[in-house]
Parts: C-alpha cells; sequence; structure tokens
DNA sequence: AGTTCTATGCTTTTT
DNA sequence: GCATAGAACT
C-alpha cells in the first residue's frame, strides 16, 4: 500500500497522529476516536518512510491487542513487526538473550510462574522457615513483593510503609526467601520480566546502549495503564533520542489497583518537555445520547485532561436506566430485553451485560438458562486455571526443568506413590545438598537413600517413584509433539480423569487436555524449531485460549473490567447500585471513586446504539439479603433533565458537589413493575 | 497419607 | 451462599 492510501481519510487530528517523525508524541484517544487505526497506520507509515521493521518496537497490555496490530500493520505493509507485543512477552525475549550478561543469577532457560505457582512458592517458603503458630497473609506477601519491585524498593521499604504490619520481620523473611528460592528454581515471575529487565539494563550501559541503537522508534499503546516499572523501562530505551509514541486515555484507568499509575499520561508532556500533544476527539463508536451521558459522567471526574469528545453520529435511543425489585427481575429484564431485541433483528452477539463483580453473572446465568437463551461469559475461570490444564502443564515443566519443584508438587498429587509434602521436603533438601536437580537425584540417587533402605512397603513405592522419574528423564527429545505426547501417556493424567470423574465431567476435562495438544501443534508449525521450554513460556504469557468468540450466536457476559478496548452495539450495565458501583471497598475516598466512576465510563462508551443501567432495590449479597439497596452515587452525575437520559424510577436528587453520601439518603417515590416492557422508547 | 469437617472471607485480574 | 484452606480425624 502506497503512503497517500495510508493516509487517506484521516481527520487533521489523526493525520497528525500517524506521520508525526522524531521526538515524544502524547496521543489523547478519547473512547471510540479509532486509535487502534491510528496507530497500526502508524507503524505502517514508519515503515513506508523507511524505517526498519526491526527499529519499531510497539507494546501493548494484552496478546488480543498485539495479535490485532500485528494482523493489521501487515496486511497494510507486508511487513512482520518482531519487536511488537505485549510488555511481559517482549521482556521475556530480552531476558532471554541477554539475562546471561547480568547478575541476576538466573539462565536463559529460567520458567514463568504464574500468581498461583508464585502462591506455591510462597507457600513452600513459609513452610521452610518453620514459622508455623499463625498463618501468614500469602496474598499480602505476594503483593508487597510486587510493590517493592515495580518501586525499585526492597521489601523492607514496602512493609515499613504499611498502616499496620504485626509481624513485619517475619514478612521480610519470607519476602527474603521468595527471593532466593525463585533463582534456586530458575523461576521468573511477572513482575520480574518488567524488572530484571529494567535491572539488566540499569546495569549494563553498554548493552542498554546497544538496545538504544537497535530499537529507535517507541510504541506504547494504553498509556494510562503503565506502571512504574513500564515507565523506567520506556525511559531507558527512550534515552536521549526520546523518539515514543504513546496513545491513551487517562479517562479509562481503571487498574489503579494492578499498580498501573495513571500520572504516567498526565505528567508526559512535563516528562518531555518538547512532547507533541494531539486529541483524537471525535468519536466514531456511539450515538450523542451516549456520548453526552458518558461526558456528563465523567467530567465529574477533578484530575483529567479535558477532551471534547463528540460525534456525528444520529441522536439515537435516550441511556435508559431503570429500578428493579431484585436481582433476579434484573436478569428476567436483561432476559426480555434480549428477546425483544432479538425479536426486531438484531443478532444475539450484538448484546452484552456488563457487571462489577462475577458473582452477579450467576442470577443472569440462571435467568438465561432457564428461557434457553444462548450466552457467554468472559472471564472467570481461564483455560488456564483448570485443574487438568495446569496437572498437565506440570508434568511438562519437569522434563523441561528437572529442578522444578512446584511442578514435581503437584505431579506428585497426581501420581499415586504415596508421597507426601513431607517426604518431598526431605528428598528436596538431600537434593539439594547433593547440589543435584531434584528430578535427577529423585531418578538415580533415591535408591541409595536411606528412605528407601528396608523392605518396607513405602521403601517400595519410592523405588517406584524413582523408576517413574528416570522414565521420564528418558523419554525421547527429538519431536515436540511425540515428546509431549509420551509425556502425557506417561504421566496418567487421562487415566486419573476417567477414574475420579463422572463420564460426563471427565469427557470435557480430557477434552481440555486435547485442546492442550492441539496449542503444542500449532506452536511446532509456528515455530519450526521449538523446543518444550519455548513452548512452555510461550504457554505462561498467551493466556487467551478461550476467549470472547464475536460471531457466536449469543449474548455475552463479562465484567466492566474485562469490557474494556470492546464495542457492542447494545449494552445493559447489571446492579449499577452503591456498594457495587462504586464498589463498598472504593467509596471512602475521591481517588478511588474517581476510577469507579471512570470504570462506569468505559462501560458506558463501550455502546454504539443503546446503553440501559440497572439497579435493584434488594439482592443477595454475602449470603444475606439486602433489602436497602441504593441506586449507584453516579446516577446523579447523569444529565436528568435531558433528553439523552431516562429514568423509569425516581432518580435520587443531585448532588454536584460532594459526594459524601449517607445511607437512607435516597428515597424512592414510585417503582415500575418489572416486566415494563417494551421499553419507553422504541426506535 | 488421605478424608472429612469447620472456619473464614468475600472486587476488579491485561501478564 | 459458596468456595477454599487448614485442622482434625481415620
Amino acid at each position: 500500500m502506497d503512503t497517500a492510501q495510508l493516509l487517506q481519510d484521516l481527520t487533521p487530528a489523526q493525520l497528525q497522529a500517524v506521520t508525526h517523525r522524531d521526538g515524544p508524541m502524547l496521543v489523547v484517544a478519547g473512547a471510540g476516536s479509532g486509535k487502534t487505526r491510528v496507530v497500526t497506520r502508524r507503524l505502517a507509515w514508519l515503515i513506508s518512510q523507511g524505517v526498519w521493521p526491526e527499529q519499531i518496537l510497539a507494546m501493548t497490555f494484552t496478546n488480543k491487542a498485539a495479535r490485532e496490530m500485528r494482523e493489521r500493520v501487515e496486511s497494510l505493509t507486508g511487513h512482520q513487526l518482531r519487536n511488537l507485543g505485549t510488555f511481559h512477552g517482549i521482556c521475556a525475549r530480552f531476558l532471554r538473550c541477554d539475562i546471561e550478561k547480568g547478575n541476576a543469577g538466573l539462565n536463559r532457560n529460567f520458567v514463568i510462574y504464574d500468581d498461583s505457582e508464585q502462591l506455591a512458592v510462597l507457600k513452600s517458603c513459609v513452610a521452610e522457615l518453620e514459622l508455623g503458630g499463625f498463618s501468614i497473609p500469602l496474598k499480602q506477601i505476594a503483593s508487597i513483593i510486587g510493590d517493592s519491585k515495580n518501586n525499585l524498593c526492597s521489601a523492607a521499604d514496602c512493609i515499613s510503609k504499611l498502616d499496620f504490619c504485626p509481624h513485619a520481620d517475619v514478612f521480610e523473611r519470607i519476602c527474603k526467601r521468595y527471593l532466593e528460592k525463585m533463582r534456586q528454581l530458575n523461576a521468573v515471575d511477572f513482575d520480574d520480566l518488567l524488572y530484571l529487565t529494567v535491572l539488566l539494563l540499569q546495569q549494563n550501559p553498554a548493552l542498554l546502549e546497544i538496545y538504544q541503537n537497535r530499537l529507535r522508534y517507541l510504541l506504547i499503546d494504553e498509556y494510562q495503564d503503565t506502571n512504574h516499572l513500564q515507565y523506567v523501562l520506556m525511559r531507558l530505551l527512550a534515552g536521549e533520542r526520546g523518539n515514543v509514541h504513546v496513545t491513551g486515555d487517562p479517562d479509562q484507568s481503571i487498574y489503579s489497583w494492578r499498580g498501573a499509575d495513571y500520572r504516567n499520561i498526565m505528567d508526559f508532556a512535563r516528562d518531555f518537555p518538547n512532547a507533541v500533544v494531539v486529541k483524537l476527539e471525535q468519536n466514531y463508536r456511539s450515538t450523542q445520547n451516549i456520548l453526552e451521558v458518558a461526558n456528563a459522567l465523567i467530567q465529574r471526574n477533578q484530575e483529567r485532561i479535558e477532551k471534547n469528545l463528540f460525534t456525528e453520529n444520529e441522536p439515537g435511543a435516550p441511556v435508559e436506566c431503570r429500578q428493579l425489585s431484585d436481582e433476579k427481575a434484573e436478569a428476567e429484564w436483561i432476559w426480555k430485553k434480549a428477546a425483544t431485541l432479538q425479536s426486531q433483528g438484531t443478532p444475539l452477539h450484538d448484546i452484552a451485560v456488563f457487571y462489577r463483580t462475577n458473582s452477579q453473572a450467576r442470577s443472569i446465568e440462571e435467568s438465561l438458562i432457564q428461557k434457553n437463551m444462548p450466552y457467554q461469559i468472559l472471564g472467570g475461570l481461564r483455560f488456564y486455571d483448570r485443574k487438568e490444564v495446569k496437572d498437565f502443564i506440570a508434568f511438562l515443566r519437569l522434563k523441561a526443568n528437572p529442578n522444578d519443584e512446584i511442578a514435581m508438587k503437584r505431579a506428585l498429587d497426581c501420581l499415586d506413590y504415596g508421597v507426601g509434602p513431607k517426604t518431598l521436603l526431605q528428598i528436596s533438601t538431600a537434593a539439594e545438598q547433593a547440589k543435584q536437580p531434584l528430578l535427577l537425584f529423585i531418578a538415580e540417587q533415591l535408591p541409595q537413600q536411606p528412605c528407601c533402605a528396608g523392605k518396607g512397603k513405602k521403601a517400595g513405592r519410592l523405588l517406584e517413584f524413582s523408576q517413574w522419574c528416570r522414565q521420564l528423564l528418558e523419554l525421547e527429545t527429538d519431536s515436540l509433539l511425540r515428546m509431549v505426547m509420551n509425556i502425557l501417556e506417561h504421566s496418567g493424567l487421562r487415566e486419573r480423569i476417567e477414574k475420579e470423574y463422572d463420564p460426563f465431567q471427565a469427557e470435557e476435562r480430557l477434552e481440555h487436555l486435547d485442546s492442550l495438544m492441539g496449542r503444542v501443534q500449532e506452536y511446532i508449525t509456528e515455530n519450526p524449531d521449538a523446543d518444550l521450554s519455548g513452548f512452555l513460556a510461550d504457554l505462561a504469557l498467551v493466556s487467551d485460549v478461550d476467549s470472547h468468540d464475536p460471531q457466536a450466536n449469543c449474548i455475552t457476559l463479562m465484567t466492566l473490567h474485562s469490557s474494556k478496548g470492546l464495542e457492542f452495539p447494545y449494552v445493559i450495565i447489571a446492579g449499577v447500585e452503591n456498594g457495587l458501583l462504586p464498589h463498598a471497598n472504593n467509596m471512602e475516598n475521591d481517588q478511588k471513586l474517581a476510577e469507579e466512576r471512570r470504570l462506569f465510563y468505559v462501560g458506558i462508551t463501550r455502546a454504539r446504539k443503546a446503553v440501559y443501567l440497572l439497579h435493584c432495590n434488594s439482592r443477595f449479597f454475602h449470603g444475606q439479603r439486602d433489602y436497602n439497596r441504593e441506586p449507584s452515587i453516579f446516577l446523579d452525575d447523569l444529565p436528568g433533565n435531558s433528553t439523552c437520559c431516562k429514568f423509569t424510577a425516581r432518580k435520587p436528587a443531585a448532588n454536584p458537589y460532594s459526594y459524601s453520601f449517607s445511607p437512607g439518603q435516597a428515597r424512592r417515590t414510585q417503582v415500575f413493575p418489572d416486566d415494563d416492557l417494551p421499553c419507553i422508547y422504541q426506535d
């Protein structure tokens, strides 16, 4: 495609964003303003200007975004962007090449542990330290470790910043042991991928210079979601040249609880005094009414980059806000609305239901099942988190990394050699002393260990176990596919599943194993010289196997968080109530409240044609029925006296200046019947 | 070592 | 109300 075609049908602002050549640029891209188009065209444009694809580094947050971008650039230019991927994926690749040039104490075959494996490591640290007596909040420790990496400070510093920490010294010891242990296991967690990359480049100026020279143009998508570590990485790579092109929208920053810091985008122009700032303010997605409501809502937030999001689309239907008696009625209403829309010719995949918490999905799901309305739920249990899949992967891991104690533990739970945590701890300390990888030690040395002496039943089982490990080590390695099949067979997982579950469930679980085998095949075709550790690394970073199918003939249910980046003609948001949206835990201060409001904003701006906001009078909550549910304070932010927004029950009095909310403030005068359909507005 | 019972706590989760 | 984790029991 030639340059003229690349630049056709772009607005002046989009054109400026696409054709910016050198120096820092911030593109403030409002919801539905054609951001993906701008980013992909820019990548293509750089290439058309003679920039080598290898000189471009483009980083996203999700695999999905990366894939979309790669495909679109490739179809525009015919070029592959080698350095386009997620932050974590890109860093993993850097580390595979160069980690041994630093002093992280890891080698290039490191494995990547996900959150639950990280927790397993922490658990074994606690066991080793023999603290006993009181229970340790492992998740809190994990978040301390994460924070310390994110802020490039010590765990002790993070602990000292906590308001209340009764066992600071114990916490610190666990953190320390965790770091040691991960090094021993040759493992990294997700944060490490970024952290170790930053350390490597900070400590090795010569290497940094090589990277800076190789990667001339940096692009970062969803910049509002970057954390401190990602920011530092960007600064390092951008160097003096400062060719960074970042896109994002502070109004859509909804991941601060994961360390994302939207100050990064707010401060960009200050960080880079020569930065050019472009705002994409024309929305191509939503109706005027939807935008009017969304704008009114988000304007209540104090700290923003002011933008004037507008559209040339039709006014459309007003945003409809509806009060229902309880979650059952809410679910019923959703079903009826979907059925009505369907009868008017709307395909079901045009309809989405968003909610704040996953637990809200249950009642909606029940009603949809009962009424035979097809649906898909996004999120919830991921393919990867399924037990049988994790078990299978544990066996693969064990083969790839004979040192992997965590995988061994998991494998042992599937096998039946009578080896429990206690025996394993014994064996692994012996292996550590012998300075041998765990698997190798068990295969070769275990028969000579004291625990195998004698003719007891236990000793016999241990010998069998040693034999099993030896066989695993000896499985062929020349064909990856055959090896994986052999490992599966050797594990006996299939038999175990068939034995343990009823036929129906077993079949479903076996299908998951098959689909993992499918992934292996896929991986092999994409990477002809693939090896097992490469496959496992890929697996750890690419987890969206069974993600959203936009073609399927069904309505889609998901949390507000996972709706970011998607769009649907019809959007229903359920549970727009205080305590849920905003969530009870985030009502105490303005910052958290502002983020909840952004979350609501993200949800509303997904819609093309119509938005329905539902709230209930009563709802089942924490095992109890709450009869005093209040409509969300955010509903006060919507323009009540305008045609863009319709309320079917009385909306609480607007309170524009303060959000100090007192229970009982909401008064309802009139409740419409729950089945008041068809809706008041027809298009 | 494995099973069964009880205590707990409970947003969101790109990687 | 439900799932998960750890203790207590077999």
